[in-house]
RNA sequence: CGGGGAGUAGCGCAGCCUGGUAGCGCAUCUGCUUUGGGAGCAGAGGGUCGCAAGUUCGAAUCUUGUCUCCCCGACCA
């Protein structure tokens, strides 16, 4: 892509509003825009890092044995009515009036309307278990939305429902999406802590949430250090095999968010061993038994011929919130510094002299041998000073910079920069070309 | 929802107290000079001062109402 035909517009100045990093730079990278309170429109360079981050989580689902379809935003209240949640919900859900002056509402989640699309196909233990999932915005009505993208009314979230013949198997399917999160976090760059939390308005008796430790994060969390540094199962795992050892290796060390924390147990773990800090919730899951499948009638025949409610478990990923959580864990004075495998562009060239022929050209035959590669490049092609574009290229975080000017050409040498560690390098233009497509390759 | 703050040019702000036809920096446009870390000089364009009433000869400025946004708390993925 030449940057000249882009549509990337970057503030050199912070808008007053933004406070926290992640927030101020999404607003100074051109990544997104706000429309309203919480309400955000996605721009061309924060719209390809919210498929990045969507395709990570979707491939991750779809290795873990999950079904993707798809659900509409607005709901009709009957349904709600069903699980009695209408009333429950209170004002965090948007209702809203439609011609015929029926009561709909705006979709803050999906398990009646799953069950209902459950109960109407499936009704024999034969048909079990299955794992639905689908990514939709959504919408709460948030008393007081705050941190951009991370505390938005408006989001997208992947939303995972489970049916199974019972509690046991119902934990299986819990556990698979247990060892999921952790995997996809983890290559999206994020060191994600599984923590026990409180189930809300979801209900059940089983829930963890999965925390990206930020200082800005919006709860206090309390863990064994141990768990932070713990790696992820990796993309190998058997997903059809006893994952409960896994499980356990994970959640036997204390964690736990706030509203569940139990101080003499924390007090139990080693003193140089207690974390204490602050999280960014990125993902949760429920096990809830048969909270909705009870009283929206979701049965299905067992072997004994008895019809039973089944077992389900619900499975949320904040696809738009982990936008801010990338940002928030990676950043610095300078701007964003993206992890390879979400980042909008992997690679960007710096043109220091564009209309000098020489540089002009070196660019151009950059720019078409990485795009061949398969690496789409962002081609920094403007006519702006070599100092504003190194500042916007630092300010969008693209991972690597590719820099290309004629004091370097001269010696027939281009400069190749990575974006985390700083590192630069001058090396022919053939060498650096190898070098990217090489480190660009395995994400 | 309780408490606080703010709406003046695309962005960041001053002006308001003490009413008199609106200003600064950045950005934008033109020209010249510059050209490896957000350039310099000269010039130009751009604002019904959130909206609505009221007071006044006269309102960005005073009064009332209203909308929006932000911050702290409670709540929440």
């Amino acid at each position: 892509m030449r940057l000249s035909r882009y549509f990337l517009p970057t503030l050199k100045e912070t808008p007053s509003e933004a406070k926290i990093a992640s927030h101020r730079l999404m607003l100074r990278a051109g990544l997104v825009r706000q429309e309203s309170a919480g309400i955000y429109s996605w721009l061309p360079l924060g719209l390809k890092l919210l498929k990045n981050i969507e395709r990570i989580v979707r491939e991750e689902q779809d290795r873990a044995g999950a079904v993707e379809m798809l659900m509409p935003t607005i709901q009709s209240a009957e349904l709600w009515r069903e699980s009695g949640r209408y009333d429950a919900y209170g004002k965090e859900m948007l209702r809203i009036t439609d011609r015929h002056n029926r009561e709909m509402l705006y979709g803050p989640t999906n398990e009646e309307m799953l069950t209902a699309i459950f109960r109407s196909f499936c009704k024999s233990y034969k048909e079990l278990p299955k794992m639905l999932y689908h990514i939709q915005w959504k919408f709460r009505d948030e008393v007081r939305p705050r941190f951009g993208v991370m505390r938005g009314r408006e989001f997208l979230m992947k939303d995972s429902y489970s049916f199974d013949v019972d509690e046991a198997a119902a934990r299986r399917s819990y556990n698979r999406m247990f060892i999921t999160y952790l995997n996809t976090f983890s290559r999206m760059g994020l060191q994600a802590v599984p923590m026990r939390a409180e189930t809300g308005p979801i209900g059940g008796d089983l829930s963890h949430e999965f925390i990206i430790l930020a200082e800005t994060g919006e709860s206090a969390v309390f863990c064994h250090k141990d768990l932070v540094d713990m790696p992820a199962p990796g993309l190998d795992v058997d997903f059809d095999g006893d994952l409960q050892p896994l499980v356990d290796e994970r959640t036997a060390l204390y964690a736990a968010t706030e509203d569940v924390h139990d101080e003499a147990a924390f007090m139990a773990v080693p003193e140089d061993k207690r974390l204490s800090a602050r999280g960014i919730e990125v993902g949760q899951v429920f096990y809830f038994g048969t909270k909705y499948s009870e009283p929206m009638r979701a049965n299905v025949s067992h072997p004994d011929g008895k019809e039973r409610p089944v077992h389900m478990g619900s499975y949320g990923v904040g696809v738009s919130r982990i936008a801010g959580a990338i940002i928030e864990a990676n950043h610095d004075d300078e701007g964003i510094i993206w992890p390879l495998a979400v980042a909008p562009f992997k690679i960007g060239i710096i043109n220091l002299r564009q209309g000098d022929e020489q540089t002009d050209a070196a660019c151009e035959s950059a720019w078409k041998a990485l795009e061949a590669a398969g690496l789409e490049p962002l081609y920094d092609d403007t006519a702006d000073r070599a100092g504003a574009k190194f500042s916007r290229m630092d300010l969008i975080g693209l991972p690597w910079q590719l820099i290309i000017g004629p004091r370097g050409l001269k010696d027939g040498l281009v400069e190749l920069k990575e974006r985390a560690s700083g590192e630069r390098q001058n090396l022919s233009l053939d060498a650096a070309l190898d070098l990217l497509r090489t480190v660009c390759a395995s994400s």
